[in-house]
DNA sequence: CAATAACGCTACCACACAGTAAACAAAATT
DNA sequence: AATTTTGTTTACTGTGTGGTAGCGTTATTG
């Protein structure tokens, strides 16, 4: 049991720091970007040397793949606890809030809007696009549900919705809301919320 | 006059040139981004060497700085050259599709959405910063205009309709639309107006 | 044909960053 | 206490890129 509780114990400090990689990964990649992002930055962050930090991942794009993964487990996780009363639209605009109040929080992104290198880099990624597929999925049969029920609009593809909507949790208006029109983060997140569901035209749907 | 024939026709050549080198820059930002794309890259697109082009534009933020106001200044003018018969609503929907379809065509983005580098970097150059509070306040009173006819939702602040709209020029699922959805590019462009005037919930606006 | 001016280009520099090898410290075992 | 083992760091390499110095090359003029 000694040796048993050591390596459990060793593994979990392993497993702590490597939250605390992702963590500072997910920060500097949300405020400088992927290009700008250097190994070097998030080793300092952590308080750990290079090295130590190769021996975690085995490369930059590991690294931020990895980043990437986390935070769709997180959001498929979040999607999961909601409970069904608020229907599937009700579901569909707690994720997206979600998803904004994260980036908001200076987190992470859920699209790589950034470069198509970094997308590219990605889609090599098959735990990634495994993810990726199944949080799609799962949110398209919301769209369907949705739209059966006449909560959406049935004149438009299920793919624009859904594009449209993944695009929502990277869009630049929420920062430049936040730079130059000074609101804060809730007025930010309703209107970027009424925005998409009801558009910019009166005579709208109600809010949900 | 052969003198000043010859002077005039070197800077009409010149300045030809410089076209085409913006030309090429539009083209390899629009496609590999800010970082990724070098200056070997625009040199070897353009058919001249690096120090021929460094004769043009004295560094990389120049060239790049110099590439988006050209994309500004052509929208403004696109802007102008509109008829009143649209009313606001109809001018805004006209450049927004504009926009669009120059980013589709393999143009430029409005919006530097990529990194926050970049957007700092053109918020140096003073020409460029110029011309896009000129733009910003054209699009303002075609707003507050609108809302004032009762054309545009009142309920949302001009800044979060304004920001909204410019970050559509750069919305990325236009690219994944094109890529996973196979619509050709008069559906997204008609599809991505209707999500931001009209909404994805249904009883909306009726499109103009 | 010779001299000169203008122009563009090859070859280079400095630097930053991803990734690694080998020295070094600390703990665990005997 | 001696030895092995594990993990960490300092110091380095190679490559790619922004930017430049100085050399060919062509056109022009007398």
């Amino acid at each position: 049991m000694s040796i048993l509780g050591k390596l459990s114990f060793k593994d979990q400090a392993f497993k702590l720091r490597e939250d605390a990689i992702l963590d500072a990964t997910a920060r500097i990649l949300a405020s400088k970007g992927f290009d700008l992002m250097t190994m070097d930055d998030v080793a300092l962050e952590v308080g750990i040397s290079k090295p130590s930090l190769y021996k975690h991942f085995k490369s930059k794009e590991d690294l931020v793949t990895e980043a990437m993964i986390r935070l769709l487990t997180g959001a498929q996780a979040f999607w999961e606890q909601l409970p069904d009363t608020g229907g599937p639209v009700g579901k569909l605009r707690a994720l997206l809030e979600w998803a904004m109040r994260v980036r908001l929080a200076g987190g992470l992104p859920f699209l790589p809007s950034t470069s198509p290198q970094v997308r590219e880099m990605l889609t090599r990624s098959l735990r990634y696009v495994t993810k990726v597929v199944k949080l799609n999925s799962t949110l398209k049969s919301a769209v369907q549900d949705a739209k059966k029920q006449g909560l959406l609009r049935r004149d438009l593809p299920d793919d624009v919705i859904l594009f449209t909507y993944y695009a929502r949790t990277c869009d630049p208006a929420v920062e430049y809301l936040r730079l130059y029109a000074k609101l804060d983060d809730d007025a930010i997140v309703a209107h970027m919320l009424a925005v998409f569901f009801e558009g910019v035209q009166p005579g709208g749907a109600t809010a949900s």
